[in-house]
RNA sequence: GGGAGAGUUCCCGAGCGGCCAAAGGGGGCAGACUGUAAAUCUGUUGUCUUCGACUUCGAUGGUUCGAAUCCAUCCUCUCCCA
């Protein structure tokens, strides 16, 4: 993907869980005279910090963050508010004359964004959702899904039958605008990719290294009192659907309800945050090999042979905005 | 010292003469992902180059056409009575 003035920049700092992909935005966008837009679906929520490793005030260092405790965890988000929201905050950014750093974990965020994917203007509907649900354990996997093929076998062909997430959201779509998720998937990529993309994904080369950190900051995590907030999520788990779901809290609830020790469900919870940040390699993985990408930069947190992990990152993101400066003779400037 | 029981593939755990390389779960590895995404879903997981072959169910030896499954001895562990 070629690099072009008509388009604004950004920076994407992604990768899985426990990193260290905070900092190194806050690093850069101090260096680069930036601002750091948010790519995490559970930081948005205010009061939940600990566990979904909210930066501090502190960690900040006077960088100003876009996109952290915008809602009230009783409050509904999704893909197509985040892309709605990250976009007037990249747009902001620049028209100051800054360098937008997105930085996140949330794989779907980051690749709608830089896809540009575009989203119906159809909000939720819970009733409808509701219902195919219903319709769902009343009916049966096996009923749901032809039913799904009778109206976009295209689609259906690509999902599993257990697929009942993506099953049910098909036919939701179709149900509430008339158009399959085929017709979907097509016309949400006609705007084509939207900005100029350094992305930067941090990563370990050592999977144990990767795991053997996310067990460290479970216990750092603990001791910053996570406890107290997974009893407050549990206490309003029915009012918090998102929150409740969020890794940290709901490997909790046992130890809440009697049933389990804290050491089982600390134990539990670890291994779901390793099992996640593996879900998040693959994504990220993926979203290299599907480069609409100016420039991909890979940095191993644990093999730093060229230069810190810093370093390596503002070579690559000074290296890109060379890049993409406009020529003089750019009708642009 | 006496009695009862258990040792299965990375882990837990089913199997109790052939259909067993061995159910199921966990973990590992790999993948998917378009308004719940920190969610959800899929594949794979003894060795060897496939059909297939080979090694495995604490150890050794036996019974049998055939054993993870039956018998003997041994080793280890748990529990109960002393």
């Amino acid at each position: 993907m070629a690099v072009s003035c008509e388009k604004e920049n950004i920076i994407v700092v992604c990768g899985p869980t426990a990193t260290g992909k905070t900092a190194i935005a806050v690093q850069l966008a101090k260096a680069f005279n930036g601002e750091v837009v948010s790519a995490d679906s559970m930081q948005v929520y205010k009061g939940l910090d600990i566990g979904t490793a909210k930066v501090t005030q502190m960690e900040m260092r006077g960088v100003p963050h876009h996109l952290l405790n915008i809602l009230s965890p009783a409050e509904e988000f999704s893909v197509a508010a985040y892309t709605a929201a990250a976009k007037n905050a990249i747009t902001s950014i620049s028209s100051k004359g800054r360098l937008p750093f997105i930085c996140g974990g949330t794989g779907l965020y980051i690749s709608s964004l830089v896809n540009g994917i575009t989203f119906t203007q159809a909000k939720t509907d819970n009733e409808i959702r509701e219902h195919y649900k219903t319709q769902w354990v009343r009916c049966g996997a096996v009923a749901m899904y032809e039913k799904l093929k009778k109206i976009d076998s295209e689609y259906a062909k690509k999902l599993h039958p257990n697929d009942k997430t993506r099953i049910l959201r098909a036919l939701e779509l179709y149900c509430q605008t008339g158009s399959t998720m085929t017709e979907q998937l097509r016309t949400s990529r006609q705007g084509g990719p939207p900005y100029n993309v350094c992305l930067l994904m941090l990563a370990f080369e050592d999977r144990q290294k990767m795991y053997n950190r996310i067990d460290a900051r479970v216990d750092v995590m603990l001791e910053a009192g996570l406890l107290e907030e997974a009893a407050y999520v549990y206490k309003n788990q029915d009012l918090f659907k998102t929150a409740a779901k969020a890794i940290g809290y709901k490997e909790f609830f046992p130890y809440f309800e009697g049933r389990q020790t804290i050491v089982e469900c600390t134990a539990k919870l670890k291994q779901a945050s390793r099992n996640y940040a593996k879900r998040q390699v693959t994504w990220f993985k993926s979203m290299q090999n599907t480069a609409v990408t100016a420039t991909t930069q890979l940095i191993y947190m644990d093999n730093t042979g060229y230069g810190t992990p810093f370093e390596i990152a503002a070579r690559e993101v000074d290296e890109f905005l060379q890049k993409s400066s406009c020529p003089t003779s750019c009708p642009m400037k």
